[in-house]
DNA sequence: AGCTATTTATAATG
DNA sequence: TCATTATAAATAGCT
């Protein structure tokens, strides 16, 4: 739509598809709230990027439709899925499986499996909560690699201190005219 | 944006708002489609007119994964809520306690707690597990938002029925001169 | 991340 | 609603 015209098919070139996306996606971003906003239009638009990345954008009175009904899906959430408790009335046994399952449930979510039943707030709940986990690893993981940074920094300052002992060793030899007894020698090269 | 600029605000004039909604709109689905082609991007829209027609557009792979979901969503539902039997075999008490403490411990550290023992190939692996959950979610998210419009659809279509309905009743009162009995009325307005 | 030559989108009009 | 057109806005190719 510019310099030149181009064809609609997929951009090839992967960094030209990215800056492509960038601009593109803003240019819609804007298109759309400038629609709701001058004809009154409710909107909601999901973009998701090749690499998974989700970009949206809703209305506020598409928001609330939403929120309003998510005060309905809670309730039909919470009858729905507490099957037959009656059933298990005795024993540890029971607790603990009911535990088990109930854990077994909470895995699948956070792992993104099994989200039919939740409320569009449930599913914003868990958004958050994986994204805060994620942060919290990802930091986890840069204190990992400064302390495996940390003990390379201590092996190298070993091997410098081991080469300057060396130069030393050497330059003492040298001094002393190549007269060195062997056995010195071997005493400063591997103490 | 042409023959005058325009400020982005409601357009007061009702037919002026209407033609432009309709181009708009146009506009927008269009470039959407193209940012979806050219750049490999899974996109899903929605517009409600202010008069409450919705005009929906999803990308194929976006409605794919949509679909695939709602051919399943009742199977699993079933599946689901049944409280396993085969696991409540006898004498299993250990063992499930075991694996409750496991399960528990996988949840903390998909929350991004109890991280300390974990190598950097192992918080490599459960960032990677989180970033796709991330993404699960997300979609997930847009799908309960189809759902929600899908209901909302339904009943703008119930609605535009009973109006029909209503109209209908109200000729054919009119044709009947005003002298039309009150329960046949009702038995039109309400069968 | 900016720039600009062009292409596109679109407000006004018929 | 449809077509035209003058102009504003978006953006592809560069840097």
């Amino acid at each position: 739509m510019t310099r030149r015209k181009i064809a609609i098919e997929k951009i090839e070139n992967v960094a030209a598809r990215q800056v492509a996306f960038s601009k593109r996606r803003k240019g819609l971003f804007k298109k759309a709230m400038e629609l709701s906003t001058l004809c009154d239009a409710e909107i909601a638009l999901f973009v998701f990027s090749a690499s998974g990345k989700l970009f949206d954008y809703s209305s506020t009175s598409m928001r609330q439709v939403i929120e309003r009904r998510n005060l309905y899906s809670d309730v039909n959430l919470a009858k729905s899925c507490q099957p037959s408790q009656e059933l298990q009335v005795e024993g540890e046994y029971f607790k603990l499986n009911k535990e088990l399952r109930d854990k077994t449930l909470e895995v699948r979510r956070l792992n993104g499996e099994e989200l039919q039943d939740l409320s569009l707030k449930d599913l914003r709940k868990l958004e958050d909560l994986l994204s805060r986990s994620l942060h919290r690893i990802s930091k986890a993981k840069v204190e990992v690699f400064e302390q495996e940074i940390n003990i390379l920094q201590k092996k190298e300052i070993k091997s410098m201190e081991e080469n300057e002992r060396l130069d030393q060793a050497q330059w003492f030899e040298h001094e002393q005219g190549q007269a060195l007894d062997t056995s010195l020698t071997m005493r400063l090269l591997f103490p």
